[in-house]
DNA sequence: AGCACGCCGACT
DNA sequence: GTCGGCGTGCTC
């Protein structure tokens, strides 16, 4: 009987693929192991084993694999079928799922090198150009791998220059395998065994008389050595004896001492563990215990909390009781780098028992992670983590906390795939027969309509921590300012007037403006001209601080212009404005004032953020300007006042969920305002003061914003009623992208009719060189979704069939956000 | 996706 | 006349 795999290989491709193994090899493997497999004529992929099994496959001989990776499987049963719901409900490959769940470190790739060969003897002069520059190179390198080679010729196509010479002998070609995961290792040293005994001890002692740095070293070493029965680093020995990494060298290398190496974790963090015992008010117990109902009956609890109302307390009572059954937590959050705040606190109160999980951290460091998780150790009962940590290898998950429920950076964007961690989490915790609470001060509108309609359960807390009073709101009528004249730039006399205030009693001021550089548009005042991306349909935007001219899509960017590049007159004004340009003219109203950046432009880098926000709570800054960025989860205690410089761009965007992004927004940012006893204050600066949004923005009317959108979306047929797909189709072709949009659309049209929307080209057109065009689809409620998407995989089949559109890229997003 | 094969224009 | 560009097909 012959054995056979079935593997995932992390591409975008559907389906999986299938290689034989030995009788030995089958009763070894187990699904879930990884396996080094050769794909195609010349690469190596690592795959994850999906089953086992016996059935030849019919149409073509399976090729053996090359490696078995692991001795225990690394992916869990749960996860593998995890993958498969996510990878048929987004309508993406297992692959993709593969991709996105496991830390880069595991996925081993093949890559090509060149190395000389044996011939000893080359003729230079039969040698071309490019094969004598790849010669020369390997004299000096040993070894060169495809994408340096392409770079040394400077030209694409390498491999006929390659394989004439591998021919000819002169070079030879390698597949290496990496293996990415280097574990940390640490120097320790110990003491000869000969040594250890008292009497050796004084024969050594006395023979190193004449060496002082190294008698010195080894009674230091004494000393560690009474002082605890941890093993002494080398690094800790050099310091404390004041000597250097020479003098140890010596003695490791008399074999006086003995030099040994530990494998340390990447990931630790000085923890300050608080000792104080958590209080909750009568208002979050109350919450807790309607929850802790609900969790009875299995239900998903919506925790609906203003801002301060502290549901952070209520979240660690849940994952108290959690870990208490010996369960693992999993905590989701927008994104990490914002919430440093929360991720302290949470240490602070479950100390090692909390492990962080994030993108942004070192293949290496995520690889320890997925291990311990995997492992179920001791470190990995608490999960923190972004949108990813929903992949780690859960054993016996009991609560999953999605906090900031309605934030859309849940929703993947690119690349495959694009999942919703809060809905994906869902699914999640029901396979894990897991409790989820989803929380947020302004929660989006599905979740609001699910715990409305019986699907999930919700729990209000209407009262903030402390009795702290809600922040005043104030609208100011920018139109009736212009046209009175009181306005000195962006700012009204108002805005200015409570800025002045707040300062003078030494308090904190945000401003929010949700565009970043200076000015969004450079007009000329003569014709009309304003430069535009050369790659994008966009205009560029004037950043003042480096003079230039730049693309927010694709990052061109040029010198700023004196002249319109049209008709060379020097009259040119800017229309629009950003951070950066409120800055400058804060600068200019109030020179004394200390002001601060945060933006995208700011905060480059690993820590520019926590660079900002530390100097902003440690008051050396006293204004902050800023983007979106500030609306999340920052915990300011002097911030008196809360600026929103034009509320207008917020709401004029156009998308269905504009308004309720907006309120959501405008919210969340108006929170950062008085988090002490002080009642804090907002102004939101509109040219109209009459939107419904901004009047309910302004009186904290979450249901009423609630109950206005739920009718539009109603009448409109947008979720929570109808579900939406969205096909997006692009390529460096204008008219193939429009011909293959046209045909997509007709064909989704002959099945779903008057629910295809489009195509239409989406509010920037072109990036990159490449034409995007969108086609939506809207699935009324008693639509089946299987039988709908199966139709589409049917329409698909067909698209790629036709030649013509090859170039043409076709993204399909589930659930756009 | 990534790579090989195959056809067509810009140079020696 | 070739070199090097990119469109098409396939990967167990």
């Amino acid at each position: 009987m012959s054995f056979f795999l079935n593997v995932i290989l992390p591409l975008p491709l559907e389906k999986r693929f299938t290689y034989e193994i030995s009788r030995e090899e089958a009763s070894f493997i187990q699904p879930g192991m990884r396996v080094a497999v050769p794909f195609g004529k010349s690469k190596i992929y690592t795959g994850i084993v999906a089953e086992v099994h016996n059935t030849p496959p019919q149409l073509y001989d399976a090729k053996p694999i090359e490696q078995i990776l692991d001795n225990a499987p690394v992916v869990t049963p749960g996860q593998l079928k995890f993958w498969n719901w996510l990878a048929k409900y987004y309508m993406c490959s297992e692959g993709e799922v593969l991709r996105a769940a496991l830390p880069g470190g595991f996925l081993l790739e093949s890559e090509t090198l060149v190395q000389l060969g044996n011939t000893k003897e080359v003729n230079e002069d039969e040698l071309g150009d490019d094969e004598y520059l790849l010669y020369e190179a390997l004299q000096r390198q040993s070894s060169l791998k495809i994408k340096e080679i392409i770079q040394l010729l400077d030209k694409k196509t390498v491999l006929p220059v390659i394989n004439k010479m591998v021919t000819r002998g002169i070079v030879v070609v390698n597949q290496e395998i990496y293996e990415q995961y280097k574990p940390k290792l640490i120097k320790y040293v110990k003491l000869n065994k000969e040594h250890a005994s008292e009497a050796a001890m004084h024969v050594l002692l006395d023979d190193l008389g004449r060496a002082p740095k190294q008698r010195e070293v080894i009674l230091t070493l004494f000393q560690l050595q009474a002082g605890s029965k941890k093993p002494i680093k080398l690094k800790n020995l050099v310091k404390a004896s004041g000597s250097s990494a020479a003098v140890v060298k010596t003695l490791i290398d008399k074999k006086v001492l003995i030099d040994f190496k530990l494998q340390e974790d990447r990931v630790s963090f000085e923890i300050n563990k608080s000792t104080t015992v958590l209080e909750l008010n009568e208002w979050q117990q109350k919450a807790l215990s309607e929850i802790k109902k609900h969790f009875n009956e299995k239900e998903v609890c919506l925790l609906h909390g203003i801002t301060s109302s502290g549901k952070t307390e209520v979240y660690i009572r849940l994952i108290e009781a959690a870990i208490a059954n010996g369960k693992q937590v999993l905590y989701l959050l927008p994104e990490i780098a914002l919430t440093a705040q929360l991720v302290a606190r949470l240490q602070a109160f479950f100390g090692e028992k909390v492990l962080v999980y994030h993108s942004k951290y070192s293949v290496n460091e995520r690889m320890e992670i997925y291990e311990h998780v995997l492992k179920a150790s001791e470190k990995a009962q608490v999960i923190l983590g972004a949108r990813s940590s929903l992949f780690l290898p859960f054993n016996d998950l009991g609560l999953i906390v999605v906090d900031e429920e309605h934030e859309t950076t849940f929703k993947q964007f690119d690349p495959a795939p694009r999942y919703n961690a809060r809905d994906a989490a869902v699914v999640l915790a029901n396979m894990h027969g897991a409790n989820l609470i989803l929380g947020s001060a302004t929660p989006s509108i599905e979740s609001y309509y699910n715990a409305s309609h019986d699907k999930y359960r919700l729990v209000n807390l209407d009262r903030r921590y402390g009795e702290v009073l809600l922040p005043e709101i104030e609208i100011v009528d920018i139109k009736e300012k212009y046209r009175k004249k009181r306005m000195t730039g962006h700012f009204s006399d108002r805005l200015l007037e409570e800025i002045k205030l707040a300062l003078a009693e030494e308090e904190q001021v945000i401003l929010f403006q949700n565009r970043r550089g200076y000015s969004p548009i450079l007009e000329c005042t003569t014709c009309g001209h304003s430069p535009q991306c050369p790659n994008c349909d966009v205009s560029l935007t004037y950043h003042s601080n480096s003079n230039q001219l730049r693309c927010h899509y694709c990052g061109y960017h040029i010198a700023m212009q004196k002249k319109c590049m049209a008709c060379d007159s020097p009259e040119l004004t800017t229309k629009g404005f950003g951070t950066e340009q409120i800055e400058t003219e804060l600068k200019a109203l109030l020179p004394e004032a200390r002001i601060g950046r945060m933006d995208q432009d700011t905060t480059r880098g690993k820590h520019g953020h926590q660079k900002i926000i530390t100097s902003f709570e440690q008051e050396e800054i006293d204004i902050l300007v800023g983007t979106q960025m500030l609306s999340k989860g920052l915990d300011f205690r002097k911030v008196r006042l809360v600026g929103i410089m034009n509320a207008d761009t917020l709401l004029n965007f156009p998308d269905f969920r504009a308004h309720e992004r907006s309120f959501q927004l405008m919210l969340q940012v108006a929170g950062r305002a008085g988090r002490t006893k002080d009642r804090g204050k907002v102004l939101i600066q509109t040219y109209n003061p009459h939107h419904q949004i901004v009047k309910q923005v302004s009186v904290n009317d979450y249901k009423g914003m609630y109950k206005e959108q739920l009718e539009d979306r109603y009448q409109y047929q947008y979720p929570p009623y109808y579900k939406l797909i969205r096909f997006t189709l692009k390529s460096r072709d204008y008219s193939k992208t429009n011909e293959a949009a046209d045909w997509l659309a007709r064909s989704l049209q002959n099945v779903f009719r008057e629910h295809v929307l489009g195509p239409e080209f989406p509010p920037v057109a072109r990036i990159r060189n490449e034409y995007y065009k969108n086609i939506l689809l809207k699935i009324p409620p008693k639509q089946s979704l299987g039988k709908t998407k199966a139709y589409i995989e049917k329409i698909m089949g067909s698209f790629k069939a036709i030649g013509a559109w090859r170039s043409v890229r076709v993204i399909i997003n589930v659930d756009p956000y």
